[in-house]
RNA sequence: GCCCGGGUGGUGGAAUGGUAGACACGAGGGACUUAAAAUCCCUUGGUCCGCAAGGGCCGUGCGGGUUCAAGUCCCGCCCCGGGCACCA
């Protein structure tokens, strides 16, 4: 009250507000306004938050709840830079709002911490990879703590923690005593399995029981025979069927991380993780039957909430293709295909087998046999890159042996060639180069004969594979249009035998086994050779201790390396899980992360069920939300989730790119060093090329980037960066947009932000970049508009000297409009995870409460709680400042109120043709008709009508006014 | 090649078919200051006419179309990003 002049106090002052303040009002002693201290009131708010337990939730059923989930981390020993958290804020923001709204909250955090670069760090270091993680994870915790977020860490999990991997190592035990029965169509006990062979044997590869398309055929067995078989035969039988099984297959093997890979590890023939080639090998190894859940992961996509894009991608990746498979003979054997395009069955001219096929050597006629042998040793010695670098080179062979149409009668010659793919399929085609283009420069290139298949086709040039062609080829088939061909071809093939419609899946069972020491041990032993579960109560297997963290020097993976690695006496399995596993799950554990009975209780289960908001990047699109939704179904089969699909919603978070700052460098040796001359960007000459500059230390000056001498002082403290020198006082640099990276010098920490200018402001402005579901460039100058949001928002609360000064005055109408406009747009706006729009309302609404110079509690009070979950810190100081003593976190979200937001005016813009020429305000009273003669009568119209009648008038209330002339 | 996204000022971006460019950065000008920082005020899509007040024209990747009215809807292209790809 000794201030006269703070603000809203006064009425004049109101009606200044457009004018410029009069100087004394910039006095120092006024300045004190500027107390926002970002630093005290963070720390002191985290403090509070730890000490009072705050975000520690319970399950408690008689609350409704809501389960916001974020992809967690890998531990990686960089930390964190400004993109790490982009997708954590959104997410806390929706946690703390749910929060206001009465949700019971779960919103957990933890890491992924098996995987492979502890281990390398291992290799080279000999520390053990858990000391490595936990003082990566210690350091995350530290950074993740600085930005406020509201998790529940004593709920944390970690997948390398033994008694989180207990039940990861448990639920593979349920996948490998588990089979898919196809006419139930879910997963079920193996024991049921083995009964159903005791009672009526296996017709084999029939539509009762379900094998995996990697494996071998298996041979027709009944009731007798099977009781009749060995302990051995029995078991192999079984790997057949269990969704955890060990098979003999061709696998993706890395020779530089010595590991095989899943498919959706490796990325253009080149691991994706630090980018070594790849090879096609076959050997023993343990895989996860996930083509048996391919048409489940498909048709389950259509309920859920994610992006259509990663839906697209999941459903390439699991790739479902409809056709029909078709039986050649071959002598007293045959060879069975598949394909998309039965109709042009009477267009085949010859068969391919891929060179790995399992029946290439028995069709080999003797005098091929040298030519056949060197080239399948040559097709399959060949990697995935190299395979895939020269799609355009057509090699291949002819077996010698002919194969017999099922139609026709006709002789086909049987071929090899690498253009088919072993893994596909059944790794063979019937080639009809007349409506396949592959085929075509197959046939062409080997002088085989071409025919013609459909109508209008000009074989002689290209294949011709429209789908709304009619066939021409001789046969039955002939005349009709191509969907009505493939019907009745397949009529035709079922009525003789030859073969069957059949749909067939690009996705490939999933490797599980790594040669790796850093992960869950499998829990199998071998008796026998023969893989056997070890019994739950032995449970978690823990990691051995090793002497090295390398394969043995016979090869075998570093698990070999242990001491007493065995189970009663037999030896245990050696590789490990691969990364996904404990993250295919971890989602449950949350739920009840400290159960020792359970891998979560069922009332847990039963309360928290699916996420219902799941953030994370788009590069897990094909890998983790995959095997996610697969375990997921599976313990859905086994009766423990009463879900099938772990998430309800999911979005995609954007990467915050970094601006990398680019120099022209010549460089030069002078007395034995190297020396770099910095020159301007637009150099041109010998030995000059392009480097990224340390961003840090750059200048922003009129718009453009420079760096300076005392720039280049502080860069050359990087070791990388001394010996250079700039051409002239300062050079200029140009900015270049990629990712961030530590080689390109571009990172951005958010440490340093959050020193300088706070968790609040970061999280504000990391939300107010752009939508979140894009990609943008981070521009640490930006940032400087929403700090001085957070300090104007702060002075709303605050006179001079910092004085706490909020009045219970009633507030103005202009005042509750303000706010419940902003209310309305954040409500509205935080479903729709439209964060950068609520963060631009906000400071509207700032702006104009500054204007009228309220300073009333009616209007901060529920400005501040919808604040809250943006700028959590700075709101819950002023709401105890405002007078609670409980965390503004238990504060209910206001309510938005129409009638604060209605006028009884409208400003209208009129427009002659559409565009639009000058406003009017009318009356919102006035009915259309009222409302166009008003408009007619002003005389700034009938000016510009120059005394024509206008052909129409367009009326529409509270929006425009359009007048055609 | 196929399938998804997306092209708006100097920059990030905003716009239920209804005033394009909200909000912010940057830039320019000004106030305060010995000065700087901080803060505050004004201007800021391009262009043309005008001393000014003001006004005209152009403008959301390109070309058409629908509509009183199109950044938004439809058709045809171009470019950028992502996914899949010798998948039969």
């Amino acid at each position: 009250m000794d201030a006269p002049f703070r603000p809203g106090a006064s009425t004049v002052f109101r009606q200044c507000a457009a004018l410029p303040r009069p100087g004394w009002l910039n006095s120092p002693t006024i300045q004190g306004i500027m107390a926002y201290d970002h630093k005290q009131i963070e720390a002191e708010w985290q403090r509070r938050w730890k000490e009072q337990g705050t975000f520690r939730t319970g399950n408690d059923p008689a609350r409704p709840k809501y389960y916001v989930l974020d992809m967690f981390p890998y531990p990686s020993g960089a930390g964190l830079h400004v993109g790490h958290p982009l997708g954590y804020i959104a997410s806390d923001i929706v946690a703390r709002y749910k929060r206001h709204c009465g949700f019971n909250v779960l919103h957990p955090m933890g890491y992924d911490s098996f995987g492979l670069p502890a281990e390398q760090y291992a290799i080279q270091t000999g520390q053990h990879p858990a000391k490595t993680t936990e003082e990566n994870a210690a350091r995350y915790r530290a950074q993740l703590d600085r930005i406020g977020f509201s998790f529940d860490w004593d709920r944390e999990v970690r997948t390398s923690d033994p008694a989180f991997y207990k039940w990861t190592q448990w639920i593979f035990l349920q996948l490998f005593n588990s089979w898919y029965d196809p006419r139930a169509d879910k997963a079920r006990p193996i024991a049921e399995l083995v009964a159903r062979f005791e009672r009526q044997g296996c017709q084999g590869q029939d539509a009762d029981v379900l094998t995996g398309d990697t494996e071998e055929f298996i041979g027709p067995f009944t009731a007798d025979e099977w009781k009749g078989f060995d302990e051995r035969t029995k078991q192999m039988v079984l790997q057949r069927f269990r969704l955890a099984y060990l098979s003999e297959a061709w696998v993706n093997w890395c020779p530089a991380l010595g590991t095989v890979l899943a498919n959706d590890e490796v990325k253009d023939g080149v691991s994706e993780r630090g980018g070594h080639p790849v090879e096609r090998k076959r050997m023993p190894q343990w895989s996860l039957r996930i083509t048996a859940y391919a048409q489940r992961l498909l048709d389950g996509l259509e309920g859920l909430d994610w992006p259509e894009a990663l839906k697209e991608t999941q459903r390439n990746w699991i790739g479902k293709s409809t056709g029909a498979s078709v039986r050649f003979p071959v002598g007293d054997d045959f060879i069975e295909v598949f394909t998309t395009r039965p109709d042009t069955l009477f267009g085949v001219s010859f068969i391919t087998l891929a060179p790995e096929h399992v029946l290439v050597a028995k069709f080999t006629t003797h005098d091929r046999r040298t030519e056949v042998e060197a080239y399948v040793k040559r097709a399959t010695n060949r990697s995935e890159r190299e395979r895939q670098a020269d799609v355009d080179r057509i090699s291949g062979v002819f077996t010698g042996s002919y194969a017999k149409h099922p139609f026709t009668g006709a002789d086909i010659p049987v071929w090899v060639g690498d253009y088919v793919l072993g893994g596909y399929g059944t790794g063979a085609v019937m080639a009809v180069p007349g409506g396949d283009q592959r085929d075509w420069r197959f046939a062409k290139h080997f002088g085989l004969p071409i025919i013609a298949v459909t109508e209008g086709a000009d074989v002689g040039k290209e294949a011709d594979e429209r789908k709304d062609a009619t066939i021409c080829s001789e046969g039955f088939l002939k005349g009709l249009q191509v969907p009505q061909a493939i019907t009745r071809a397949i009529e035709e093939l079922e009525k003789i035998g030859a073969g069957e419609g059949k749909v067939n899946f690009r996705l490939r069972d999933a490797t599980f086994g790594r040669q790796r020491y850093w992960g869950e041990p499998i829990p199998i032993y071998y008796k026998d050779d023969i893989p056997y579960p070890l019994p739950e109560s032995e449970l978690p297997l823990k990691l051995p201790e090793v002497d090295k963290f390398l394969p043995t020097e016979t090869g075998e993976p570093p698990l070999a390396r242990a001491k007493n690695w065995t189970y009663e006496g037999y030896p245990l399995e050696t590789t490990t899980m691969p990364g996904w596993a404990g993250s295919s799950w971890y989602f449950l554990r949350y739920m009840d992360p400290k159960n020792e009975g359970r891998f979560a209780s069922p009332e847990a289960i039963d309360y928290w069920g699916q996420v219902d908001l799941y953030i994370g990047g788009s590069e897990h699109s094909t890998g983790h939300l995959l095997y996610f939704r697969f375990w997921t179904k599976f313990l859905h089969d086994l009766g423990l989730l009463p879900f099938d699909e772990p998430a309800k919603k999911l979005v995609n978070q954007g990467m915050i790119q970094g601006i990398s700052m680019m120099a022209k460098v010549q460089a030069s040796t002078k007395d034995g060093e190297e020396h770099y001359l910095v020159l301007p960007p637009d150099s041109k000459g010998e030995g000059i090329f392009e480097r990224n500059y340390l961003v840090d230390h750059v200048l922003l000056r009129e718009g453009k980037h420079w760096i300076n001498e005392d720039g280049a002082a502080k860069t050359r403290e990087v070791p990388a960066f001394r010996g250079f020198h700039l051409s002239g006082p300062s050079i200029e640099l140009k900015p270049v947009v990629e990712k961030m990276s530590k080689s390109k010098y571009n990172v951005v920490n958010p440490d340093d932000i959050i020193a300088k200018y706070g968790a609040d402001t970061l999280r504000l402005y990391e939300m107010f970049l752009g939508p979140l579901e894009q990609s943008k460039p981070w521009d640490t100058h930006g940032i400087e508009g929403t700090f001085r949001f957070l300090k104007k928002f702060w002075n709303l609360f605050h006179g001079p000297e910092d004085a706490f000064n909020v009045t219970d005055e009633t507030p103005t109408k202009a005042e509750l409009k303000t706010l419940h406009a902003t209310l309305k747009k954040v409500t509205e706006d935080i479903p729709k995870m439209s964060f950068n729009t609520s963060v631009a309302q906000f400071m509207i609404a700032v702006n104009e409460l500054h204007a009228l110079r309220c300073n009333k509690r009616a209007v901060l009070e529920p400005l501040t709680i919808a604040l809250a979950p943006f700028a959590p810190h700075i709101a819950e100081e002023l709401w105890r400042r405002m007078g609670h003593a409980e965390s503004i976190s238990t504060a209910p979200w206001p309510q938005w109120e129409q009638r604060h937001l209605e006028e009884d005016s409208f400003t209208y813009p009129i427009s002659f043709n559409g565009k639009m020429r000058l406003q009017l305000e009318l009356p919102l009273t006035l009915d259309a008709k009222a409302m166009e003669a008003a408009v007619l009568a002003n005389p700034e119209v009938q000016q510009r009508l120059e005394g024509k009648t206008p052909k129409k008038v367009v009326v529409v209330p509270k929006r425009i006014v359009n007048i055609v002339v």
